[in-house]
DNA sequence: GCAGTTTGTTTATTCGAGACACAAAGCCAG
DNA sequence: CTGGCTTTGTGTCTCGAATAAACAAACTGC
């Protein structure tokens, strides 16, 4: 009885793996597959036909044309366009949207932003999950699970949403279990994962955007009141223990500065977020728009003409500056992405923003400094949402899908 | 031809781990071996066969006596006493010295420490490999690496002491070339190994002390002066992505405080260390003793007579509190250690250092408390030391050892 | 057209671990 | 003290994921 082994029963654990360098777009060909795991090629190739028989991946039959270089030219592995997708929702202060997102992190389909917001979560999360249901249907594909991200601290593992502040929902609402109940309702047997948005933003940039490569990735960002932050290691979220590490906001920046809802003043919540840029520029905040809008619009159009809103953005850069240093001396990132307001303080003036963080860090001199960039994906939440979703898959494709 | 396997052809990819877990003694028994590892009882008893010709471990044949339960009784897993060792070493502000350490972080032989401290990284460096030398050639046992700790943060991949302060040391000393020299010729063939005191002290009461079991262990520590800080991620050593992380002596703890060296007032470093506890109590540091013997001392002696020893303490404590609350907002750990004068402080009164954290810091209220502890371990950085020396046969004993 | 280079596939082999049967060594009930 | 019951330890067969090595394919450049 001779022992001849179908290509489909080989690579079995590299699998995982090499899904998961297809779909952080390091490995378009099997050759750089096989260096990338380290394994011989004859392994490679058989992990690659069974992504392919997975449904998860296409391998051009077509040779690559032109290569440049020597040798037979290798067949380029591209994300399945018709393979399955993750379901992604996001909730936020002023709305809500959902969407499909394929391998990748592509955005194959998206609701229209809502921007009521009811006040019961089970409500709004029910409209979402019926959105996003919706949006499954007419697209016919398999859905491998769902990804929420909501503007508040997730604490796991019980995933209830701590500090929904904005949302007016109660403190330590059972979001995931809640997220869970309504797609089992709207009929959708997959599982679903909750995530707090920026802690999501980070992961997605990590592996789709602004992040790639960064061992140590740092992300802070500002919605439209107060700061989040997050931190990618080694690819995986570190949430800490209980899901609740990154709470930025209340590094101390000004001493003499504004009272914190904390019991401290000055923090880096109240003193670099839109409504302090405003505060700082003498405006009030209109009744147009998100205050983040607004604050990103008087950067936009006044930062160059008036000498308040100027003023007003380098005092607000400089806290910020010095918020980003302590978080490098305990953090110690090799990268740090800036989300929201953020973003725009430092398009507005770049080297101010990075001038202080290595001024006041307390290695910036000596051992280089760090990168600080923006943010580069479009809904990045909604896409790192979606990541919670295709992580099972990512860590063993044949045990997460049915095939 | 039958394929009649040896014991020791098998369970190669489980050695590590179960070296691990006999060294943090969470494997007394091949049984528990068994369900720690996930493996057939066939594999962890090759395993643990494997690890006995490796000379690194012991196996009981004499039945294991009383065991309470039914069944079988099974023999006890030891970590052979007669093993190899790997060679600690410390050097700190006043002082330096030598140990041998065997698995299980069991010092057995220790150089009596010396005072004094040469201006010269290589000459004092050179003493201390020297008298390690001796005690392993007094010992006779084979040597698996050498591990030094020192009073700075030690940036990687360079392996030099950004800031020995306290040492007299030029900043950026490359301390792992140095040390290794002084192995070379001191004609010990073992890589050295170099870290910080307080990151290698939170990894020994990791494995073998006061952290035992923690997933997010956070260990703040002064040394004579300053504050040091470490964070051990699900067993690993987490320093950053340039060893520098954990710096967190320059959060700020009181906005109208001490000026400190990095530019900010307030400090850490300078509102809760020894000097600044004997400042707060009205005393001028003597000539006698290090200043941490002092506040220890002082603690130790007046805190329940002398109503401003008193008073400087509960201030001390409170800013201690205040800056744990700030690392536990941006770290989430699972358990806080406290070592050198915060130790005492803790002991002092701990009802009050933990109310302090828990009150500052976000989730303390709502998502239970973090329990805060004193370390346990004598010598815990020489034992850390150890274990950076030690590291590579936990990895992979067959790779790392001649057998 | 041929040498050289890189990519992909086929076949036989290696080797770590699991399944299973069995043996050993205790407790306990009668 | 003898025979169940339970748990621990060991030997044999088998499985399966990956490797090695040989071969085939497809391109570049001379």
């Amino acid at each position: 009885m001779t022992h001849t082994r179908t290509r489909l029963e080989r690579g079995r654990n590299a699998l995982g793996p090499a899904l998961e360098l297809v779909h952080t777009g390091r490995a378009p060909t099997r050759a750089v597959l096989t260096t990338a795991l380290g394994v011989t090629r004859a392994t490679a190739g058989a992990v690659a036909s069974e992504l392919q028989t997975l449904g998860l991946i296409t391998v051009d039959s077509r040779p690559g044309g032109a290569t440049g270089s020597h040798g037979r030219p290798s067949h380029r592995l591209s994300i399945d366009p018709g393979g399955p997708v993750a379901l992604a929702a996001q909730v936020h202060a002023d709305g809500y949207r959902a969407a499909l997102v394929g391998l990748g992190g592509q955005l194959h389909a998206t609701t229209p932003a809502c921007t009521t917001v009811p006040a019961d979560p089970r409500q709004i999360i029910g409209q979402i999950v019926a959105a996003g249901a919706d949006l499954l249907r007419a697209s016919g594909r398999p859905c491998v699970g769902a990804g929420l991200a909501v503007p508040s601290a997730v604490a796991e593992p019980e995933g209830t949403a701590l500090n929904p502040l904005h949302l007016a929902w109660r403190a330590g609402a059972p979001v995931r279990e809640i997220f869970n109940d309504c797609l089992a309702e709207a009929g959708l047997a997959v599982p679903g994962y909750c995530g707090n948005d920026v802690n999501l933003a980070a992961l997605a940039e990590h592996r789709h955007g602004a992040g790639r490569g960064a061992a140590h990735l740092l992300c802070v960002a500002t919605g439209h009141r107060g700061v989040g932050g997050a931190l990618v290691l080694d690819g995986r979220l570190h949430s800490g223990s209980a899901g609740l590490a990154l709470e930025v906001g209340h590094l101390t920046v000004d001493p003499a500065g504004r009272p914190c809802h904390c019991g401290s003043r000055g923090c880096l919540d109240v003193e670099t977020d839109p409504l302090a840029l405003l505060d700082a520029a003498g405006r009030q905040p209109g009744p147009e728009g998100s205050l983040l809008d607004q604050a990103r619009d008087l950067l936009a159009t006044e930062y160059g003409s008036d000498p308040a809103v100027r003023a007003a953005a380098h005092a607000v850069t400089d806290r910020l500056g010095l918020g980003l240093a302590g978080l490098v001396n305990i953090l110690n990132p090799d990268r740090i992405i800036l989300g929201g307001l953020h973003r725009w303080l430092l398009a507005a003036d770049p080297d101010r923003l990075r001038g202080a963080v290595q001024a006041r860090s307390l290695w910036g001199r000596r051992s280089g400094t760090v990168p600080v960039t923006a943010c580069t994906l479009d809904y990045n939440s909604l896409v790192g949402a979606a990541e919670l979703a295709w992580q099972p898959v990512l860590d063993d494709p044949l045990a997460a899908l049915p095939g």
